[in-house]
DNA sequence: ACCGGTCCCTGTTAGC
DNA sequence: TGCTAACAGGGACCGG
C-alpha cells in the first residue's frame, strides 16, 4: 500500500533512470490505466512520444515526470501500482498496464513498465499550474504542480508546509482525528498504515474529536507523522507482499518496525496490552487499548 | 462549505 | 475439496 515513504522511494528510483532522457514510445496495455487521461489511450501515447523528461516530482502519494514541454506525466500508484525498470522475464507480467520506452542510451535500460494488479493506479498527461499557496512575490518563477492535484495539500515532509496553518485547519475540522489525518486536502501523504502508527506514537485514539485536541497535541501528532515516515523512508518503505516494491522489484523493510498496524492480537510494544483491530471507514484501525483509550465522546 | 458514505478493482485467505 | 465472503484501500464523486 504505497503511502508517502513508498512513493518517495519509487520517485527516487525513477529519477535516477529517467531524468534527462527522452520517451520514445508509450504503449497502453489496459485502458483503465489511463482512465484519468482526457484524450484516451491514443492521445496519451501521442503526447508522450519524443518528450524529454526533466525530473520526477512528488506531492503526497502522487508523483509526476516533468516533461520538457511543460506538461507532466502524472501517476498515482493506488493500492498496487509499480514502476519497474528494465525488460520483463518471460512470461510477461500478468498485470502490465503500460510500457514506456526510452531512447537508447549506453549501459541503461530502455523500458519502464507500469504494473498494477488492483487497477486503482492511474497515469495521465496533464498541464502544470502554479502552486496556489506560494506567495507570488517569493520568486519570479513560481513552482508548479500538476493541475489535477492542485487541491492536494502539501505533504507531511514538505519543507514549505505551513505547520501553524495546518494545526489550525485540523482543529477547525468537526470530525475524528484519523479522518482528518487521512484527508489529503488537509495534509497529504498519510494513509492507513502511517496514520495508525503516528496515532499510536502520539497516544491518541482514532476517534478523538478534532476540536478536543490542543495545539500542542496536534503538533505532537504531526511530529509523530513526520518521524514515522522518515524512519520508513530510511528502511525503503513498508512491504506486506509483492504489491509494494521499488523500481528494481525489491521490498522495503519497515514492516518489521510497525507497532500496531496489522498486529491485532499481539502485544503492544510499549505496554504489552493486546493490539486490537476495529472496523473504521470500511477498513481497519489498529490501536493499543491501554495507550490509546477510546474517548467517551468518540467521533468518526 | 463541509462531511461522510459508496464505488471502483483483483488476488488471497478464512470459513463453512 | 470447493465455494463464497471478507479483506486490502485511495480518492473521485455524490447527496445531505
Amino acid at each position: 500500500m504505497p503511502e508517502l515513504p513508498e512513493v518517495e522511494v519509487v520517485r527516487r528510483g525513477l529519477a535516477r533512470w529517467v531524468a534527462g532522457r527522452t520517451i520514445e514510445w508509450a504503449d497502453v496495455r489496459h485502458p483503465r490505466a489511463v482512465r484519468r487521461h482526457a484524450g484516451g489511450a491514443e492521445d496519451f501515447t501521442r503526447r508522450l512520444a519524443g518528450q524529454r523528461v526533466r525530473n520526477v516530482g512528488r506531492r503526497g502519494k502522487y508523483l509526476w515526470w516533468e516533461l520538457a514541454d511543460g506538461d507532466a506525466l502524472l501517476a498515482h500508484l493506488g493500492m498496487s501500482g509499480q514502476f519497474l525498470i528494465g525488460d520483463d522475464d518471460p512470461p510477461p507480467h500478468p498485470h502490465l498496464r503500460a510500457a514506456l520506452t526510452l531512447s537508447p542510451s549506453p549501459q541503461l535500460p530502455t523500458l519502464i513498465r507500469f504494473v498494477d494488479q488492483r487497477t486503482f493506479g492511474a497515469l495521465a498527461v496533464v498541464p502544470m499550474s502554479p502552486v496556489c499557496d506560494e506567495p507570488a512575490a517569493a520568486s519570479p518563477c513560481r513552482p508548479k504542480i500538476p493541475r489535477p492535484i492542485a487541491h492536494i495539500a502539501r505533504d507531511a515532509l514538505d519543507p514549505a508546509l505551513d505547520e501553524g496553518r495546518l494545526v489550525a485547519a485540523m482543529r477547525a475540522r468537526r470530525t475524528g482525528i484519523k479522518r482528518a489525518l487521512l484527508d489529503q486536502t488537509c495534509v497529504s501523504g498519510v494513509g492507513n498504515i502511517y496514520a495508525d502508527e503516528a496515532l499510536w506514537r502520539a497516544r491518541l485514539h482514532y476517534a478523538r474529536p478534532t476540536e478536543t485536541l490542543t495545539v500542542s497535541r496536534v503538533t505532537l501528532l504531526l511530529s509523530a507523522v513526520r518521524d514515522v515516515m522518515t524512519e520508513a523512508l530510511g528502511e525503503g518503505g513498508t512491504s506486506f507482499d509483492s504489491l509494494y516494491v521499488n523500481v528494481n522489484g525489491e521490498s522495503g523493510f519497515f514492516g518489521r518496525s510497525l507497532a500496531v498496524y496489522g498486529r491485532d492480537g499481539r502485544p503492544c510494544r510499549r505496554c504489552g496490552s493486546l493490539v486490537r483491530r476495529d472496523q473504521f471507514m470500511n477498513r481497519s484501525a489498529y490501536t493499543c487499548p491501554r495507550c490509546q483509550p477510546r474517548p467517551r465522546r468518540a467521533r468518526w
